[in-house]
DNA sequence: GATGAATGAGGGTTCATTCAT
DNA sequence: GATGAATGAACCCTCATTCAT
């Protein structure tokens, strides 16, 4: 599904409203203020408030198998360089995206939510966690990553560090003094990213 | 602040529906509806909806402190099996609270909570915090611990790890066949905690 | 019918409210907080909103009748002189219960206080208007005032012009620099007094 | 502002009920009903109840200033002659919009609508009091006018006249036998507006 | 294709009053 | 006699959505 312009800039509107107010917390009111366009838009283009969030998450959701596989193939770089390449990626992109990552953290974990479609999102996970899969159990047969791990749950502590800290972001501000996004984002692609690298080393070739 | 018996029963209500529905989600009739009470009641006992909310919070985040002191002062544990202990303890702990965690993350993160006074969440993360700090330089102090750590962000990985498994319990469900309370519990107990174990331990011996 | 002290406390902060935010506009919890009062007080006292506005009226309604005969019979002042004495005495108690008097005039003439009971107000009407023709005949008889009046509407250009002047006071402040109640008080019982009396006996002594 | 076809059915029935009920015993669902509109129609057209309310007060202030000029400078009137058309003409107006000037009257002496904006009224009233001084110094120029008036304090006397009688109706009634609006009328016509002119130019003409 | 007008439903809150104690 | 707890009803307002144009 293509999106027009206009389709667009209601999209970013609706990103930011509902990751900062939430799905439920935000109206199409606030949404059709702030891009700028009349009520009725919203209904006419996207056919209801689910719909629209449901061409959010696809309209995010679209574009992110293709930048993994480039890293994971890279021969130049041995296990451990590679971890760190994917782990660095993978924040960058949670960082990123973290609004829509917010928003369906919240909407997906709800029972109300079940008309929601997440297929985008589900697709991404699966997809994202079959290749870190695969990747482990490359580096388990190199004989570099220990072989007492489970995969499935790898991916959790990544972005669940990740999105905890985010998440908590508030509370860690006054710690790591950060007081604007600019910082943020420094901590982030930087402290935090190297305690989740050295978090996941560490796992991944621990003998034990 | 002291709750009676219907307080108690109407914040037990709250708690599922908030967690289930959000805060925006939820209207006064549904809990008034669930709770079996008039609903000019919940104006009348907590003041408003968002008083609401910072009355569940004090009610469910009161008694937390006093667990964790025992199980860190147990002399009869090595750092590593109490390290163990510990992370047993704080999943036990999120399990049982993870309602009204989930809505505390939510809420605390976005910006139109600014009204709600989230003062016993924060209290509780900084002891959380506190405790594990002077654990774990305790550790290294003992030359158990590696040195090498960025201590403030031990929690986020385990609590992260453990939350992200949560919200994202549908696309976990089918990997590791979970598919009611029962199965939840037991693989939270089990394999979950042994993977955060087995990570946070890695982390802290880890050499280099 | 008697009232007690803890009524009195009660009728005198509804007399404020009421004055100040309308019978309508006033709550009985306001009531209750600002007497520092039980709020089943109010209805356990006078039985209802509507039963307590009329105890008001009842309570400040009781003492009129009797000052206005001393002056009216004062053979040492001549007509001119009663006159003024008279609307002096006028103005002196209608800003002294400008409070009720503001309730009633609202109350009085809205179709839906139907229910309240306003007799105590009538009746005061009544003998204010018999005193008030009573001394005019007189007055024409004795000579002094012209015999073309329409005695009843005196009073109403008396009280009329005092409380237009009232009601309006937001607007005359800006004119006569009144900013608190020292210069309304001195105000009406000054330069207001005097225009009214000059108004009026201009009028009883006018020729044509 | 223009007010289109619904919204001015919808202000003569705020009008109506405001004026008989007040702005506070007045509810949003009475106004919708009577207006036989939804009641969501009220805050779409207007906003609020309060600016509903300041809509309703621009829409009947809107075209006063235009018909007293006329009157003011009309050269073939003597100044009594001239002063009995403009009472004549206030009085006619006041009497037509004697429904918006009760709410006006009541709500701008109560320190809880410091929200609403009476701008039209007091612009209205600064506007009356401007063209009432002039010409009153024009009188007293010409050597008609007795120089000794609180030229301030003549409108509160015509005014105030006139709504203290109409406030206090219902005694009336007895004392001069109206019974329905055609009496009213004709009783506010005719005598109410002759006793009026006689008071103020008997005050006007006075010498002392 | 796009939109202003309009609406039924429901939101959170406050109301005056009652009743058991 | 006095009061805290409790309540049904109503408050004003905003919601997502529809429909005629």
């Amino acid at each position: 599904m293509e999106f027009n312009e206009k389709q667009i800039r209601i999209l970013t509107v609706v990103e930011k409203l509902f990751s900062e107010l939430g799905f439920d917390g935000t109206s199409l009111r606030q949404i059709a203020k702030e891009a700028d366009i009349n009520i009725a838009m919203v209904s006419y283009y996207f056919g209801s408030k689910e719909k629209m969030l449901e061409s959010l998450i696809q309209y995010r959701m679209g574009d992110f198998r293709l930048q993994m596989d480039a890293v994971m193939k890279n021969d130049e770089l041995d296990y451990l360089q590679r971890i760190d390449k994917i782990i660095e990626m993978l924040i960058k992109r949670m960082y990123k995206n973290r609004r829509i990552y917010k928003i369906v953290h919240f909407e997906y974990s709800s029972k109300s939510r079940s008309k929601i479609d997440f297929k985008c999102y589900v697709d991404q996970k699966k997809e994202t966690y079959a290749l870190i899969k695969n990747f482990i159990e490359n580096g388990q047969e190199a004989g570099v990553y220990s072989k007492n791990i489970n995969i499935g749950l790898v991916i959790p502590t990544i972005l669940g560090t990740f999105f905890h800290f985010l998440y908590n972001q508030q509370f860690f501000a006054e710690l790591y003094t950060i007081d604007d996004e600019d910082s943020l984002k420094k901590f982030t692609t930087t402290t935090l990213t190297q305690h989740i690298q050295q978090t996941i080393k560490a796992l991944l070739t621990n003998e034990k």
